[in-house]
DNA sequence: ATATATATGCTCAATGTGAGTATATTGATA
DNA sequence: TATCAATATACTCACATTGAGCATATATAT
């Protein structure tokens, strides 16, 4: 009872984007995030996730980070209550240890058979890219509705979701679901559908809790070239950044910003995709990556 | 072998501050950080560590944050290499939850005689408050020779130290420590004493983590308020803060910082502590916490 | 009264950001 | 081949933010 035994278990959020469409790697049909027990035979946390994720996707993964640790009955950073979907009885805890990773490509399927599907697909109201997404005004409607009178849930529901003067914040990503969660608006709550497409247990939580990691972490982390082929035109970086965000850019402002930054170089060479002026060839600069990253203080120091 | 049990371990980084000196709550003689298995009996992971540390300072925590999990012989972010401090060979292996908590004052110790202790006596280089930490001139040598000629890790160590040329970045503490760990230079990786108090384990480290997460955090949230009394001065404010980040901020360019972000009111009263002129008392204003943090978006999106 | 110490307010140059416009270079088409 | 449509790249400009320092206000100590 007090020997603190517990059933550990790894989860990714696997991340890739094609074209425009960002998308996550799914099991169990599209239901489920990966997911296996964490054995002894792994050398290391990191370690034993990435020779998984490497024999599923056929893929190196650039980047893997920790998100975030559950257990049983504590799913959802800053909850108290319980929500009785721990299951059996036994002393037990099951511990869930989250990953964001990201790869380059989505070929080659390997030996579990992995589908992607888009972000967008389990949370359509996330995307902003063509201004506001399908099923928002019900949505918006039913959040108002349970909010009621209650002064707390409106500011709530304001802040997360942008309303009443307030502006959109593409990173409130897990505030939204977990406010739609409470509110009873998705299918994990007893929820109609409606709200996005479902996931098995709280893989869709999960999945929420890794991209808002991933749209907070672009600002100030070169972390979209893990996602970008070799070479690749200004707009294609732009589009690849619009995906993860979910909002459209402006298109000279963001060129300033990454080239004042200096993290990419021509290559010499143009593509001709297009039917306009062909656009010329960037690479990435990675030695540059660890001389600049984090370059916001926010604080006033005092210099000399 | 591949069930996957293992055993269950809370570690905490408790932060205090009292005047200008930010402390750290430690057991086993300042020589670790507290922690404890987590049974079956908590309801979560976070009400469990909350319940267990309200016994123990006799102050509800205020702020709690998931760091890191660490398992065995994966001590460490990035690391895929074995650090040879695991243990036994038993198949269980141990998996530790670190959480960063936040205490407004570290008086009444509870049961378990829980002392503090002043963050930088365990990492006395990261103190910048009057000018270069003690023992900064040895340390910086000690790194250029392990250094050597290898380019590579003579860019880390002047990025993570601010060396030559580079401004020094208060947000990576953890680089810094992970760093002396792998030049030697620190006792739990076989160095000599002189380079701040070991600590068991890889706590030192965990430390480090914490640290590393509020300095970050404090530029885009108000965790600051966490740790101050009810009322208080600017200037006790502004000491606050530099205590955290180990920096001296500029008076003037601060206040106004704070001012626009409308996070506090005055009370009306001032208090006459000082030999000049008396200062006005804020207090916090927690309505607008929710409303206005995270603002900065960094990128170029389009409005309308 | 005067000096000293602290609090609070103001200015100003430099830099960064949001928004829009102008020019360049291609393929498609009349 | 002249023109259009589409895309790429460059430039401008007002406005906000930031870094730095100076000025003024109000207390205590002598």
């Amino acid at each position: 009872m007090t020997t603190g035994l517990a059933q550990a278990e790894l989860i990714a959020v696997l991340a890739a984007v094609t074209g425009d469409a960002p998308r996550v790697m799914t099991v169990a049909a599209g239901e489920a995030l990966p997911s296996g027990p964490f054995t002894s035979s792994h050398r290391s946390l990191q370690a034993g996730l990435r020779d998984w994720i490497e024999s599923q996707t056929g893929h190196p993964v650039g980047f893997l980070e920790q998100l975030y640790t559950f257990a049983d009955r504590d799913r959802g950073p800053d909850r108290g209550s319980d929500r009785g979907d721990a299951g059996a009885e036994a002393d037990l805890r099951r511990i869930s240890i989250s990953y964001l990773g990201l790869v380059r490509e989505q070929a080659a399927p390997g030996a579990g058979r992995p589908e992607w599907h888009g972000w967008y697909e389990y949370l359509p109201w996330e995307d902003h890219r063509a201004g506001l997404p399908p099923g928002w005004q019900p949505m918006v409607t039913a959040l108002n509705l349970w909010a009621g009178e209650d002064a707390g849930r409106q500011q709530r529901v304001a802040y997360a979701f942008g309303l009443q003067g307030q502006a959109w914040n593409e990173d409130l990503v897990l505030s939204r679901y977990e406010l739609l969660y409470e509110a009873g608006l998705v299918e994990e709550s007893g929820g109609l559908s409606g709200a996005g497409r479902a996931m098995q247990g709280d893989h869709r939580r999960i999945l929420a809790t890794g991209i808002a990691r991933l749209r907070a972490k672009i600002k100030y982390r070169p972390v979209a070239f893990e996602l970008m082929p070799e070479s690749f035109t200004f707009l294609q970086l732009q589009r690849l950044v619009e995906a993860l965000i979910g909002l459209r850019l402006h298109k000279s402002n963001f060129r300033r910003q990454i080239d004042q930054q200096e993290l990419i170089e021509e290559t010499g060479e143009t593509t001709a995709e297009s039917r306009g002026r062909p656009a010329m060839l960037f690479r990435y600069r990675p030695a540059v990556l660890e001389a600049r990253a984090l370059a916001g203080t926010r604080l006033p120091v005092t210099r000399g």
